[in-house]
DNA sequence: CATGAATGAGCTTTCATTCAT
DNA sequence: GATGAATGAAAGCTCATTCAT
């Protein structure tokens, strides 16, 4: 015998939709807060606006962050998941020489991170490390360190195999990186201000970088005189 | 024998007295904006702040510099773009040859801007870039182009001089730029919080951009084989 | 029979008490600013004073207008702006000679107008226009403009139908206009110094002024040589 | 003997030029503040400015007149001067009719207040009056009582002679003051919003007010029909 | 007396945060 | 839980006024 829904039962469908909105929320905001503070920083993005892009009202925000710093840091957190250990695997199966495998690095960089949203975390850790100092030393060792580390091996390959020169690779690291990161901040700050004139072809510009990092590093051998 | 001061002397010194103050006023208040800038970030600075760390009170500030955002350029003039004519003149100036002048500049620029508060005014405009579109536009046209310029001309002159290989000069810039902006960045966010533990080093990172910049550029005879 | 109220009346009563407020706040703001605005000029007239005279904190005036110039203009438009149309149509519908509505014209105005706070606007707009040009601009487009057409389409059906003689009515408009701006301005600046001795009676005033507007504009048949 | 001026001839000579100046300075500054206060209004009006125009330091401008608002009585205080009496002497010995009379005094008061800047004190009372109390009663006795009183004994004079109707001379001085002060009014407030589309010519303007003016008040003679 | 550098109260506007509903 | 109206602490800038020189 069919019955009609009690009041009951509506309260309660109701109640398990509104929960499983609920789960939700906190992603959603954080989602919405990604895109913001990487669009317009930390300072200049307005909490209301993080709210509206998630569909909800100003106040449910601070149902779920205590504060706008406390989102800050949570965007953070949630963004910095260590894809660390997939790169580190596909560094360990590469075949090929080191020379390809920098290239690959730096290119797939600029692939996977550097044109995506995830290079405006990078942006926004440089800019609000000295607000927030104990996110600075979370991403200093979520992110920083494994990633130096991922470079290290990759430099470390090559010398071992005696295609790079000997050098200290602690600082070696920086020539990978500079670029890298020099690249994601310029596009998240002064690059968008010359929009249209002198703008920079991320592309051309890595390969540059690629091209010069390989002639310094890459031993070559007397018997076949610069060839390159 | 000892005069009595006259009364024009008086007259004069009193004088004297209150302009040496008023010409003082203004490098005082430049130097506390730029270390608060640099510390806070442009944004988060307040003008009495400034004005209370030059030892004045809010309403002075403004008698010397028409709004917080004039008091900025005129810090960036002070610091970087008023500089680059003597710059641009030890460019022109330079004996020897252009490897030697480029370990040369990026030296003297750690030694005047990297290593003092003025590199803190890069790391400032990356990220204060997006809120600020006027400031980036004069910091574009007044710090970045001719910055730009220097460098190429550096480069231009190994190219010529057939020191250094043929190579886009307009990319090439980003050779030395990329090195020094990210540590000038690196430095006046995220390096502090390592401070002790695996810090950089600047002069062995600046170093080792050098070598491998220069073992990149430069053209080595194939009579004989990398000799360096 | 008295029934409890339904959890949906609860609900939409507590709603509706909210949206109650939130309706009547604008035209709390709006009466509170005309009162100031009126007593002390528009900008002797500090936005928190008007919130709090309101029963409002500053932020709240924000909330509903822009800013002090918006809350401005709303005041004008509704006491003064927003009532032209309804003035219009009296006028198309008035059944009657021209006399008779141009002395009813000015009566109403005194008693709409003139008599109210209203007419401290035009006081303010003489003594503010040069200090708010854009102001003034719309003053001029929103108040100006629609009241001059008003007069001049009363002395216009005069003409036409024979009872007034022929005038230049761009420049008669300020027959009607000058007497009650002066009245005006009078109650709102040197009136109140004579209150008491010799002070001016409004209605006097305008029927003084009347009449003999009347007796200058009516044509008079010379059959029956002035009947009036 | 002819002798070298002492220190102290020196000092007296320059003394007696200091006094000279200052016995002019409240002069220079009075004009240099009615000047300002009538284009800008008070408020607007900056202290420095005055001091400027009159050509001494901001400082000075307070030895004289310990505040903005004193400056402001003295101005008004000092521009106050009453022609009266010469006005009253002329109205004396007017020989012809009152209409002409009347006629003249219009023009009259247009030529020597209403295109002068005397007549924008009237404003500057007009929008003061109620942050100036006391200077407003002292402007409604120096200038608004004696006004009044002349322009009643043009009026009492047509009266007297047959030449104008009956009529209530207390308030018919309106019919006269009304249309002349929002002249004055106008042309420092509004007027210059719209110069170049439907300005006001003041000419045509008196014109129309006088000749509606004289039509309403002027007695005709049955035996003669309007032949105006 | 005269100066003008210095002051600081005061103004409008913004926005993170709260809390009655 | 969710809402959004309300709050009030800041912040940049102005300018009458003071006072050391």
């Amino acid at each position: 015998m069919p019955t009609l829904p009690t009041l009951c039962d509506i309260a309660s469908s109701a109640r398990a939709k509104r929960e499983r909105r609920k789960d939700a929320r906190p992603g959603e905001l954080l989602a919405a807060a990604l895109e913001l503070f990487v669009e317009k920083g930390f300072a200049a993005t307005r909490a209301e606006e993080v709210a509206k892009l998630a569909g909800v009202s100003k106040g449910t925000l601070f149902l779920y962050f205590s504060s706008k710093e406390e989102l800050f840091k949570a965007v953070v957190r949630e963004n910095i998941s260590g894809r660390f250990s997939e790169w580190s695997a596909e560094l360990e199966t590469f075949e090929g020489n080191s020379a390809d495998l920098l290239r690959y690095c730096m290119t797939a960089w600029w692939e996977r991170v550097g044109s995506t949203k995830a290079s405006g975390i990078s942006k926004l850790m440089m800019s609000e490390a000295g607000n927030f100092p104990e996110l600075a030393a979370f991403y200093q060792e979520e992110v920083v360190k494994p990633g130096n580390d991922l470079i290290r091996r990759v430099l470390q390959r090559g010398v071992d195999s005696g295609e790079f020169r000997q050098l200290n690779v602690e600082y070696g690291v920086y020539l990978l990186l500079a670029p890298m990161m020099f690249l994601a901040l310029w596009r998240h700050s002064l690059g968008p201000c010359v929009a249209g004139n002198g703008e920079l072809d991320p592309i051309a510009y890595l390969n540059t970088h690629i091209d010069n990092l390989l002639l310094g590093l890459t031993v070559r051998t007397p018997a076949a005189p610069n060839a390159s």
